[in-house]
DNA sequence: TTGACAATTGAATAATCATTCAAGTATAAT
DNA sequence: ATTATACTTGAATGATTATTCAATTGTCAA
């Protein structure tokens, strides 16, 4: 007996059940591109994203009071983008300051926009 | 008093903090755009498109059966994918078949792969 | 009309996650 | 050393949300 009942169908179309699960093995990525998509799903951190993409760098205390938020939030939001890899750092003296990591996010930032305009 | 402490530095760059804001403003579209990748951002719905994309259209059936998951599930992912207009659907008889809405997102869905590969 | 089936729906559960709060570093100035 | 500040960190809280479960709808066949 099988531990899930996933299906009662006899209509199923087998061939394209096999197309799907085969692009489905070539997309093993999909797991790493859906929390991509995760970090640039939040309004905060997409705002921090829009406001390093037209400042160039910013640090923590300007991103809160641009955004009217605590630093603590700020900061959370920060060392995420960070480990993702969306974000690099650099510290002089007491302040951090936060940059884009590359123009790659860019582009999907404006294809997206793109997107929800039309 | 204000009802909330922000940021207690005395180093705020505010020109960078004008651009910022001003900036925001000009993006009032910026709950939709994380809402759209919020849309995207779960490994379930990017399968779907995913299978979406090779197959052209499926019911719900062969995509709960290519997942191994429970129609319920895919189901409720697929009310969330139509609402949010990623995908459209189509009755015959007792099948309902799905597509995707538009080759919009098979752009975004491209570029991403793109991004997470390099 | 009765039964079977593809699919939907709503409530409940469990997991995830953004923000707050209250500490804690690290650096610079006195 | 001591103090102040820019920022970080971990635990707690509250909100959101993916999946399950049980019941229901709509359609076809007998």
């Amino acid at each position: 007996m099988d531990n899930k009942k996933v299906c009662d169908c006899e209509i199923i179309h087998k061939d394209k059940v096999a197309i799907a699960k085969k692009s489905l093995k070539k997309f093993k990525e999909i797991g790493d591109l859906s929390n991509f998509y995760k970090s640039i799903a939040d309004e905060t951190r997409l705002k921090i994203l829009c406001l390093l993409d037209k400042c160039e760098s910013m640090c923590v205390c300007d991103i809160a009071v641009a955004l009217n938020m605590t630093m603590s939030a700020i900061s959370h939001q920060l060392s995420y983008l960070k480990n993702n890899k969306l974000i690099k750092s650099n510290k002089t003296g007491k302040i951090v300051f936060y940059s884009l990591a590359d123009d790659h996010i860019r582009a999907i930032f404006e294809l997206g926009l793109e997107h929800i305009q039309e």
